[in-house]
DNA sequence: CGTGTTTTATTAACGTGTTAAGTTTAAATT
DNA sequence: AATTTAAACTTAACACGTTAATAAAACACG
């Protein structure tokens, strides 16, 4: 027995209640939290992602990084010129394939996210005491199970 | 009993099962669907959200569209202008308050969202069968819940 | 081989996200 | 009533999202 769906008169639901905008606001309700560290160091959200999936892998082109850090390629192009001025990654030509660019974190690089990782980690601590960690772990599985269902 | 939480070596989450990467790719994967329909209509995501709120409320005032929408005020104050250009919408000063610009939606904007809502329900119904109904509104409700606990 | 196709990345163009600063009108203080 | 403070936009500046077009390298295959 589900509880009456919220629509209006022609078929649409409201707006309130849909996949679309709470996803949106809750995305943003949690980034509100990271956004004062952030902005502290100077980092867009985009960047810190890209330097954290770094972190993680090491050595990787471009496309798989973009991929990783779900950033569009132009906006990965854009945002690797800044890293790379500051000095956070660099990119080299692939000798195997001239078409790709392996990216890597640089030690300059590694040392800023060690700089801001307990900040960060305690910030995300912060919000699953809010939210309760088993909540959290419910809805990170109910997206990744939703992630799943829709890819075609 | 919880399972373990994936982490690496100092105290941050793998970047792939962390709230705002998991928030961010299912909202682009539930708007992959919609973007074929935006697209062949010319109206942005952020334009549906705006002209669709204003059908649910009759006249509003822009701070009030701009919350109701989750778009920023900059954010807004362009996208008026685009759809005032375009005969959807229409911005009056408010005569009780001169700071206030108070909204509504034109009868040609009322005939458009008309015109997208069989396709755009049928889109929603099509994720909806994937996910499953209940599926979604136990996310739903989740969401909603995280909403409220970060709501400081 | 050489030509056509695909892949990878970049550039271009425009719209939105985000923060800060500026304007105009209301409200609050004194 | 005059000054100050707050509220509701608006503008500006820069970064990212998004699609389409371009460039260069690798592949396919006749």
């Amino acid at each position: 027995m589900t509880r009456p769906k919220a629509q209006d008169g022609f078929g649409l639901a409201q707006t309130r209640r849909t996949l679309p905008i709470l996803l949106l606001r809750a995305r943003e309700a949690v980034m509100e939290n990271f956004r004062p560290l952030l902005a502290a160091h100077d980092i867009t959200e985009q960047q810190w992602r890209v330097i954290r999936v770094l972190e993680e892998v090491d050595q990787v082109d471009a496309s798989y990084l973009a991929q990783q850090a779900s950033i569009l390629a132009p906006s990965l192009t854009r945002i690797m010129r800044t890293l790379e001025k500051r000095g956070f990654i660099q990119g080299v030509r692939d000798e195997n394939d001239g078409r790709r660019t392996l990216v890597h974190l640089t030690d300059e690089g590694r040392a800023f996210i060690h700089k801001l990782a307990p900040e960060s980690a305690q910030i995300y601590a912060g919000i699953e005491a809010k939210i309760g960690v088993d909540n959290i772990e419910a809805l990170l599985d109910q997206l990744e199970a939703l992630l799943v269902a829709l890819d075609d």
